[in-house]
DNA sequence: CACACTTACGATATTCGTAAGGATT
DNA sequence: AATCCTTACGAATATCGTAAGTGTG
């Protein structure tokens, strides 16, 4: 027969009165329930743990040795599972998630903000990365999410698009390609081309369209930073293509953009996730704030 | 609704293998008796602890960071058992005895003996101290038992006489009063005497019995030591007192004893205990063989 | 007699195992 | 088809509260 934690519960609250009566006020229990829960916790461990004298209980010596032990197990347990209630109710825990730069910067901050706000005590890490990244990270699980392209190659990872973002063209005022409404990719072959980094899957998309159209760029240089970009084009040095959310971070004096078309290539952004890891109750509450959000940003 | 032990180990037995037909063997469980107390663990805490997909299970990333928790308490929780039932099964734990010098020296050591042999991992503390400490030590928790005569004006200490001592007068051999076969206590006054401790209860007995037979002794010196006391009677300088059981640890050359009678005073000698505590079962056995060891000595 | 613990007993809740169901490999 | 998890159901066990019993102050 095994000790149960009600009769552990039960040692406890006698100990602290040695009276049933008292007891059974305290732990809202009706006093022969107590009293048969001590007589079962005494044939589980093979001793008497209180004498008794039909009017009175006094803890035997093996009663006082267990006592404080009985305190402690009692505590853990209910600790144990107070923090966890903490860490489904989101009141505590962490989220992690590794994001494409273009969205660390432009959708997170207001999601990050709001979710803050609503789980104050959640600690939340936002690793902005490039897409292999993104993906890398999510499958060691030392992401929760992912916001990101759709990966490649991953059965492991699930993609769900939230956003569709378009690439845009950026260019200083005056420049000859803002007078019309939309352009065409194989215009930009025409005018000297800042780049983004090589490795970005921006960069990746814009250089296999180009090779789809058959015009290679005039690249004068890469950028790793879409602000140093923004200001080479605002310099004049050149033209770019940024996706449309990265343009809006830049967007300052000196420079404006048109959408580009033919082809009319979108840029399906979304939430990236491990087929094998569960979600935690904290990221998928994130989760549904990011969706919204970018609804938001749709609409 | 509140977790159970028997929950906690369903969940760990599970998480080890993420299979519940596994861990039913393990615990020899029915896989659906696990499926239940998970399910039932799970709504306790308010959340999942594993992902289910129809044939796999997977720790959710609350389930992962509870596992070591749920460990751990199960851990402690059958140690702290264990534990307990190393002290009932008298495997382990401690005994203090106080006892008169005269019992410590002469009735325990067998008993000591014994008791270690048989119960070897329980800590044994032999303190012997003269009458009075032994009342206190008993009272304040601080031994288990004592070995002594009869406490005085003590209603929270017990006594439950175990030997009857006598007393026998101490005389270097060919001494007058070994002639016969019994002595009178009258006739202690007509020799030089050596005494012993005042403080201690064989020489208040003697004290208050000679005050009654109205004869002074002729006290040379008090001794705290009872072999020396022997000592001095061996070496002519006076006849002496003692309780037979203190005699015989001084047995040696040189001296020899003889009943003491009118008034024919035995000196009761027992078990003292606490009222207000109980004896852990340790002491209960240590008990038990200090009465038969006193059974045996008496035949 | 009042009080405090224990025992008796019927009701409720939990937990188990067997059997049947559904989904995946 | 085989395997694995889940649901369904009846039985055994545990636990509870009310009521009656017992011994002490």
């Amino acid at each position: 027969m095994n000790p149960s934690i009600r009769q552990l519960g039960a040692f406890v609250a006698v100990s602290q009165s040695c009276s049933l009566a008292e007891a059974s006020e305290r732990i809202h229990l009706s006093q022969p329930a107590i009293s048969i829960a001590l007589r079962k916790l005494e044939e589980s461990v093979g001793g008497a743990l209180f004498s008794r004298s039909t009017r009175q209980l006094t803890l035997t010596p093996e009663g006082e040795a267990f006592l404080p032990v009985a305190i402690r197990l009692l505590n853990d347990w209910s600790e144990a599972f107070e923090d966890l209630d903490e860490l489904f109710s989101k009141k505590r825990g962490k989220v992690a998630v590794a994001a494409l730069p273009t969205l660390a910067a432009g959708l997170l901050p207001g999601v990050i903000a709001t979710f803050h706000a609503r789980h104050p005590r959640i600690n939340f890490a936002l690793h902005d990365v490039l897409a292999e990244q993104v993906s890398l990270m999510v499958r060691e699980g030392r992401a929760d999410l992912g916001l990101s392209v759709p990966p490649l190659g991953a059965e492991d990872l699930a993609f769900e698009p939230v956003l569709e973002d378009r690439y845009v063209v950026v260019c200083p005022l005056g420049h000859p390609l803002l007078e019309r409404p939309r352009i065409a990719w194989r215009q930009l072959a025409d005018f000297p081309f800042i780049g983004i980094n090589r490795l970005s899957s921006s960069r990746q998309d814009i250089d296999r369209i180009m090779a789809e159209v058959g015009q290679p760029l005039d690249m004068i240089c890469d950028a790793s930073q879409i602000a140093t970009v923004g200001r080479m084009v605002a310099a004049g040095v050149g033209i770019s293509v940024l996706p449309k959310f990265s343009f809006r971070q830049i967007a300052t004096h000196g420079i404006d953009h048109r959408p580009l078309v033919s082809p009319n290539v979108g840029r399906p952004l979304g939430i990236v996730q491990s087929r094998r890891r569960a979600l935690s109750t904290a990221a998928v509450a994130l989760r549904e704030m990011i969706v919204d959000a970018a609804r938001e940003t749709t609409a």
